[in-house]
DNA sequence: GCGTGCATTACCGTTAGCGGGCATCTCCAG
DNA sequence: CTGGAGATGCCCGCTAACGGTAATGCACGC
């Protein structure tokens, strides 16, 4: 799913331009034509970026701003005709995170935009999680839950885990275990691998001679049961 | 601590207007004449915000810029007289957040500087007070509690418990906290991170060898229990 | 049965984190 | 200006935890 951009603009001319210029960038372009268009759409879709123009027929771009804000932390750039300081101010107190005096060129306009969304997502660290049963991987807190106890496993154990959870299924031979986890350039034994997968085991398996989550492929390396 | 705005130009009317301007919002401003002295300064204090004119002696504004993203994300205005669509996008790229051409108007840059701040705010929710257990801090009165008893932290003590309580739970590395504690670009040694977690351990922990809020993450860093 | 590959254990050099101590810096009171 | 207290940054030595190696035992497949 790639980056959902929604436009609000009444000029059909202006949509289509600001259309062409977005996707060129690779992203999806979602467009309104009132302001009551926008904010129904917004509420039945998620939008990575709104772009809005001031002068709507209806609500205008203010009004959209601040509804969107209600409830929202949407990135929003307005666009518009209008350029004076007032106006610029009154959309940055709207809600807005810029504001862009038309006539512009559709690169500012995308450079903008990639701006934007690089401080958005910089600032929300994608908390990601896995979970495989009872097994419970927090990456973030560097920590593993069985059930609601907490284990502690050491930087190795857990970055082996980590990668084995990547892609859950999958075997992994000890040569890319050595890659990934120990770093590029590593040649040490692959018995290596066996060991710390068996301190692994003593810790998340609830009878680690018989593994329910770290699976031996003999003869292939190691795989998490998806 | 009010918001500090570092400003980098060396024009010296605009350099004062700006700095009228800014100061009129509330916010302290700190003023370099040149990329070398913005650099300087921006290792030595933590800005929240960095304001950059593109036509300096020496070092260039995209420079400048760029520089400073190498070990920051700390907000960034660049300000100039070019305003080229092929400018506005250069400096963007260089990793800029806004790109304002000059002659502009002083409410103008004080509402972007004001909408940035409200958008890298809302990322890290300096809600008003946090609270572990009998542990409660209180950020906007730069108070830390312990049950009834007002603990008395330092500057730095106090900025690494509000930085770990950003994200309860959540590991920080040595790298992240001298980054966002002792202010960006600072190269010191990441033990430094060590002997204030030590320091405050014992100042707020019961039992400070066995700390109850503020852990450890063997090879990762230190977290605050969630 | 035999060989190959994996499991398990023991061992030991290395390292990360902690605590004590000290030098410098800052800020205030006198 | 000066002295002192607190704050800050840095260094060194200690220790427990960790990572890697090797040796031995076990299981599976031919």
């Amino acid at each position: 799913m790639g980056t959902q951009i929604l436009t609000v603009e009444d000029d059909e001319r202006i949509r289509t331009a600001v259309r062409l210029a977005l996707e060129d960038e690779g992203w999806d372009v979602v467009e309104a034509r009132s302001g009551e268009e926008a904010l129904d759409l917004f509420k039945r879709h998620t939008a990575d970026v709104v772009l809005i123009d001031i002068m709507l027929p209806g609500i205008d771009g203010f009004e959209v701003c601040r509804s969107i804000r209600r409830n929202s932390d949407v990135p929003v750039v307005m666009v518009t005709a209008r350029d004076d300081t007032h106006d610029v101010v009154a959309g940055l107190e709207a809600g807005a995170d810029d504001y862009l005096p038309k006539p512009f060129a559709p690169k500012e306009l995308s450079a903008r935009i990639r701006a934007l969304l690089r401080r958005v997502r910089s600032a929300s660290p994608t908390s990601s999680q896995f979970e495989f049963g009872d097994l419970q991987i927090l990456p973030d807190q560097g920590m593993v839950m069985i059930g609601d106890d907490e284990v502690h496993l050491t930087k190795t154990e857990f970055r082996l885990l980590v990668e084995l959870a990547s892609s859950p299924g999958r075997v992994f031979s000890r040569e890319v275990l050595l890659e990934r986890v120990w770093g590029y350039g590593y040649f040490g034994d692959g018995r290596l691998v066996d060991v710390h997968i068996r301190r692994l085991r003593t810790k998340i398996e609830p009878d680690p001679a018989k593994p329910r989550y770290v699976l031996t492929v003999r003869g292939l390396g190691y795989k998490l049961q998806a």
